[in-house]
DNA sequence: ATCGCTGCATACTAATTGGTATGTTCCAGT
DNA sequence: ACTGGAACATACCAATTAGTATGCAGCGAT
């Protein structure tokens, strides 16, 4: 049977579905340039419902990129803690992460991209305490990389570099993505494969010594 | 003597101020949360003379990115189109590109990023000549470092891909630090060359099939 | 049966803002 | 002296839009 009630939903469906329609009018459009009303009517509703479940764009906001940091972190985090050399976990995570970025663009976009400086300015100073915890996950999704890193220079077989320095250009390669690639229907999944593998043996050859292939 | 005069000015100092005090708030802000009011109020100005010069925001918009790309070409091309094998002239194109980046931060960061599409939703499908002759640069400004890496591959120094696969992450690990990167006033000139030097190595390596270094 | 609450839709307000229309000052040439 | 135009400033308008207030249908518990 259909569980229909009047008590509140406990699921966070009807959340899902909004922060997906954000995601994408926020990635084709900007933030500030997306309005509640084009949100609602992607989903075929009204205002009335988006401010149902959320109190404010900015919340909005939030939550797509908590969602987006939380999916990279929760497939990108057993990789680091798993086995197998640095070398080896490192270019799992980083072939994860592209993989993640190309099947859930919207949201990845979003996220990756430094559009949270552009809701400070327009939310004045409140709000903190959310982008502080935004900040909080990227920089912990970045120091599961440094770690790696770290570990991978101290065995020699990474360019001898703080790994602060070397992360950035890594994700640089990878996470540029978001602004070059358009998705296509000819596309096959075969072509996407492509791209990861290309992005990643180019961000390992980045971070590698002279003498590994 | 100065020559004030009631005939219109034909340098272009006034258009020059206008777009860099825009560059620093598309910057910050993004381009549809830049009102006309403050470009205006950073050069303690009014809209007056905003108006005066540029016949609409968006049209300010793409000066920026056209003086952003104009400036990038002419630095670059004649590394490109010099001596040296393809291998020092990437390196040194890359260095110079960086460097610019660095320097340049406002309007490079607006130029380097994808902002356009936001600036196309807003105003329609107009301004598509402007859009074309934009999208014209940027490609060409790629082709010539796709030429430069074509020739390298065929020397067999460079990853045997299309330099289309190999100018992608190139460029991220480059210009990701418009992303990242924040301009602190204990920054010495020193560590503008240390980044600069370490995004290049960094995506040097990334190109350069086993054999180098 | 009805009462209350959830899950919306509808109607409205107030603030922002791109663009325009209209002054106003000042200089150059005559 | 006078005039025309350049380089602005000021005042204003119309459209957009975040957020609120209110209405209302439908279901579940009593």
């Amino acid at each position: 049977m259909t569980k229909t009630r009047a008590t509140p939903i406990e699921d966070d469906a009807p959340r899902r579905e909004i922060i997906r329609a954000a995601a994408e009018l926020f990635m084709d459009l900007g933030y500030r340039a997306t309005s509640i009303d084009a949100i609602a009517e992607r989903m075929g509703a009204t205002k009335g419902r988006v401010y149902h479940w959320y109190g404010s764009k900015a919340e909005i906001y939030f939550d797509v990129q908590i969602n987006a940091m939380q999916k990279l972190i929760d497939l990108i985090e057993p990789i680091a803690r798993g086995g197998g050399t640095p070398r080896e976990r490192l270019e799992r995570m980083a072939r994860a992460h592209v993989d993640i970025l190309l099947h859930d663009l919207p949201m990845q976009k979003v996220s990756v991209q430094g559009l949270e400086t552009h809701v400070i300015s327009s939310t004045g100073t409140r709000h903190t305490k959310a982008m502080r915890d935004i900040v909080r996950l990227r920089d912990d999704y970045e120091q599961m990389f440094c770690e790696v890193i770290d570990e991978g220079t101290r065995q020699g077989v990474f360019v001898d570099l703080p790994a602060r320095m070397l992360s950035k250009p890594f994700f640089g390669a990878l996470n540029w993505l978001t602004i070059w690639y358009r998705p296509r229907r000819l596309q096959t999944e075969e072509d996407l494969e492509a791209i990861a593998e290309n992005l990643t043996g180019f961000a390992m050859r980045g971070i590698l010594k002279e003498q590994e292939r």
